[in-house]
DNA sequence: AGAAATAGAATGACATATCATTCCGTAATA
DNA sequence: TATTACGGAATGATATGTCATTCTATTTCT
């Protein structure tokens, strides 16, 4: 195949992310050195470095290309879509669905950044969560604005506690291989205590 | 102050695993060297392995201390203690106050508990969870049991979301200075979005 | 009691290992 | 042929863990 210097030289960037995030999210960030991540394409370490500065530069390139994966899944619904409650709960399983599909199908992404977020950047990480408690609180303020959620509610801090919740459904729901059934559960459970609450 | 020679080693041993959780909790598990925790302390290096197998050793017990600590005001609630809502109501809100109290009082704890337990070992953060939603199932199971709580309630994956807007609190309640309006209104929040959802 | 002996605690220089990064001879490409 | 890419040996920084030696407190001896 015919490619133009830049053309192949984009390619094999992309390349050595791919195996960068695959290797770190095995191995672990401190566990990881760039000779594995060469090795594991067969490239010379030395090479490493005509793509990328340093360590720090490809695992914060690597984080960011796995938060933004992530946040386009999170952020796919309209926040001033929904008109009513039952709209909104329908709009809420769909973006809780998805979220829980991107845990089961890339679960290497997941477990980047469950387990080596905060050993790449810590900072990075509590301001992901922060951007997407910005997003839900768009939803929940549209609710209160349209009447069909409580005039009271602390749109902020409830933003942020379902945040907490999805995260952690993305995080229970790829123990080793991904578990449809307990994912199905999740969003259940999840939705049904945030609109109904647990009181029978 | 006289003291045996048994009793000068398990004082010696504890300081520094309090100066590792400190130095853990400032820079770090793996910007941590054994020269960090010893100068900490004053102390040759040296002398520390004649207290702690190695790093891995020492970063074990903190951990385990910290897990510890918390496990006991996780659960210092008796879960079949509740026979109303109301009841459940009340203490739940104990059991989240204790959980934000601790948070404010012992940030550096919980600091290492978020930001280093993964480094330090996955696994045993992982299982840490568990344990706690396990309690939180036992309390809910008795709202169940009792008939204050519906049903149908899927007390293993309800008790799992709990847990995980616990912990967030805890992390988000600490951000450089404690934040008591801030715990107040985590607490609020919690606890009406999971008795009374947000619909209005 | 005071001196000498012993045990075990503390020390830090050092041997060793591990990487991240650089360097430079060779290969591919334009 | 000139330029750019590649590879992996070389380098240096850093950290771990060991050990011969020094220090200290307690016990034994005179």
């Amino acid at each position: 195949m015919k490619m133009t210097a830049t053309q192949r030289r984009k390619v094999r960037r992309e390349a050595i992310l791919d195996a960068a995030e695959q290797v770190i999210a095995e191995r672990g960030f401190h566990n990881t050195g760039i000779a594995d991540i060469a090795s594991h394409l067969g490239m010379g370490h030395g090479t490493f470095y005509r793509y990328f500065k340093n360590k720090a530069d490809i695992a914060n390139h690597v984080l960011e290309r796995v938060i933004t994966r992530i946040g386009e899944t999170a952020q796919a619904e309209d926040p001033t879509a929904a008109n009513s409650l039952e709209e909104y709960r329908q709009q809420s399983y769909r973006l809780v669905r998805r979220m829980l599909d991107l845990a089961e199908q890339h679960p290497q992404a997941l477990a980047l950044l469950h387990l080596q977020a905060t050993a790449i950047d810590p900072r990075r990480m509590a301001q992901m969560m922060d951007t997407y408690a910005l997003y839900i609180r768009a939803l929940l303020q549209n609710g209160v604005d349209k009447q069909f959620l409580r005039g009271d509610l602390d749109v902020v801090v409830t933003a942020q506690l379902i945040v907490a919740m999805i995260f952690e459904g993305t995080r229970r729901v790829f123990p080793e291989k991904a578990d449809r059934e307990l994912a199905e559960r999740w969003l259940q459970a999840g939705i049904t205590m945030m609109f109904d609450g647990v009181g029978r």
